[in-house]
This record gives C-alpha cells, sequence and structure tokens, in this order.
DNA sequence: TTTACTGGATTATGATATAACATTGATATA
DNA sequence: TATATCAATGTTATATCATAATCCAGTAAA
C-alpha cells in the first residue's frame, strides 16, 4: 500500500483529517462526503475541506477525478505527470493505473512526445477512461440490461 | 475545418443553436455562456442548454471539457475513443489534439492495450493536459511572472 | 380520435465550489 | 516583553454548475 510511504509530518491537520477520510473509503469521495465524515471532528464548512484537498493535491497525494468531481488517494509511490483511470460506468469502481505497469510508461512516453511536438509544456495530466469494469463485463453478458 | 461535415439535418432545434453558438465561440464554452447566447433565441432555463449539449455529445460533435465545466465542438471528422486536448494555465487555451497527428494513433493503441490488459471495456476516454502553451511559454521566459 | 412518443418549457432545487474577511497561534525579532 | 508577521483555520455568504419533476405541444401511427 503506497499511502504508507506518504510523509505524513508535512501535513496541517486538516489536511490529515481528509487524508484519513480519503484512506478509509474504499472509493473516491466528494467533497461533500468529506465533509460529513469531518463534522465530527468539527469541520463544518465546505472551505475547509476544500482547502485540505487543494494542500494534497499539490503535494501530489491526492488526484480529482473531474468527471466525477471526487477525489482519491494517489494509489503510488512516486509523483507522475499522467495520472490514469478507469471509471466503471456500471458500479462507479475508480482504479488508478499503476505507473508502474510494464506498458504504462509507454504511454505516458507517447504522451510526451505528441505533446512536445506541439511546443506546449505540459506540467500534469490526466486521462479518465469509462467503460465497464471486468466483474461488470460477466453480470452484464448474463442479463442484458443497466449500463447507460 | 471539419464541422462543415456535420450532417446538421439530425440535429434537435435546441441542438442546432447550440451547435451554432459553439461554431462561432473560438474557445470552450460553459453551460450558461451558451444560455446567455440562446436568450435572443428565446431561450430561458439551463436544462434546455443541457439537454441540447447531452445530445451533441451523444452524436459525438461536443466533448465536455470535465475540469474546466466546458464544451466544445469536436474537431474531428471521425468519431475517436479517446479525446485529447492541451488546456493552458495561463491564458485558458483549449486545443483538441487531431488523432490524424501521425504519432496520436500510437497512444490511442498504447493506451487500449494497457486497458485492454486489465479486462476493462473501455467505451470512451479523456485525455486532459495541463500546462503552458507555446504562445505564453515565450511570455513567460521573457518576465518570469504569473502562470499557477 | 386516441395513443404514444419526442422534444421542449417551467419551476424549483440540489450539488459543487469559491470569495471575502475574521481569528488564532506560532515564531521571530526589535 | 511587546509587536509584527505569517500560515492555517474558521465563518458567512454567495456564486456556479447541474438535474429532478412535471406539464405541454406537435406529430405520427393505430
Amino acid at each position: 500500500m503506497a499511502h504508507d510511504n506518504i510523509d505524513l509530518s508535512t501535513l496541517t491537520r486538516n489536511e490529515l483529517l481528509v487524508f484519513e477520510a480519503l484512506k478509509e473509503s474504499d472509493s473516491p469521495m466528494k467533497a461533500y462526503d468529506v465533509l460529513d465524515v469531518l463534522k465530527s471532528h468539527g469541520v463544518r464548512a465546505p472551505m475547509t475541506v476544500y482547502r485540505a484537498l487543494e494542500g494534497l493535491e499539490e503535494k501530489g497525494i491526492v488526484h480529482k477525478l473531474d468527471a466525477l468531481n471526487a477525489f482519491v488517494l494517489c494509489s503510488h509511490d512516486r509523483p507522475h505527470q499522467v495520472q490514469s483511470f478507469l471509471v466503471c460506468s456500471e458500479c462507479g469502481m475508480v482504479q488508478e493505473i499503476s505507473p508502474e505497469l510494464r506498458e504504462a510508461p509507454q504511454v505516458e512516453d507517447k504522451i510526451l512526445g505528441v505533446v512536445r511536438a506541439t511546443g506546449f509544456q505540459m506540467r500534469e495530466a490526466r486521462l479518465e477512461m469509462k467503460g465497464i469494469c471486468q466483474k461488470c463485463t460477466g453480470k452484464q453478458s448474463a442479463h442484458n440490461t443497466a449500463a447507460e
């Protein structure tokens, strides 16, 4: 679990609270869901949560999934320029593709190559892939309902 | 201009209005910006705009930029599974990377390869790259301010 | 003419996010 | 010690983005 490597001493109190909340969750959390959790710690205002999330993002500890307006802990050791997520339209599962995967660096390289060719200085990128995860694919072929 | 190839006859009245509004704009538009434009055509409610945008997205004519909550016309002829955008943090410029670029298909192939390996059935994907565009890079190196 | 369907209008509200300003507490330093 | 400073936090209000729910109008098929 990559989260064990994070230096928690650099986090502010609120950042730590948000970090813990995200760590407990097995799926991405909306800001207001985080707020609900933190209410038991005396946090009352959305601002508090958004500020902490922003700090965690800057530290590379949290990623925002723009397509879902939700936040997840980064599951990898080193900072990476390209974050890639699989999002299941069926069950909502979100999985960050590990940059350590054998082919993943090739994807990142290809992207960086294409982008450089355009004269663009990329700072970070997010790839959000929507589809049906392995689990739900099985279910779907059984009874052909639901989905989108 | 790829927009000339679109079969406008399949669009509803409101979809056509939204399409025209986006076509006039040289940058992505927020839904409420579109609404402002359409007010002169009697459109009053956000719902109308969002419905039309949804229709256009389904037809592959419009993409949503989740990171900006904004919408752009697709600038390409054929539907494509992976949409890639450069977003300048400095000036707000947004450019869709053409899937016809020499290396672009390789990126898409690499992505599809990695994803297939995970058993995920990808339906569509969006790659949003944030950074500094060529124009702004020049400005920046001159006086080293701003950004972020 | 009924029925069913698609698109559209309207009203209200929900969900997401930030602006602006006040307060606190720690640290530095005059 | 007094006080200046700064980062973090708290608080209030409001802006922005998006959808639910319901009704209506046109039209094409039975």
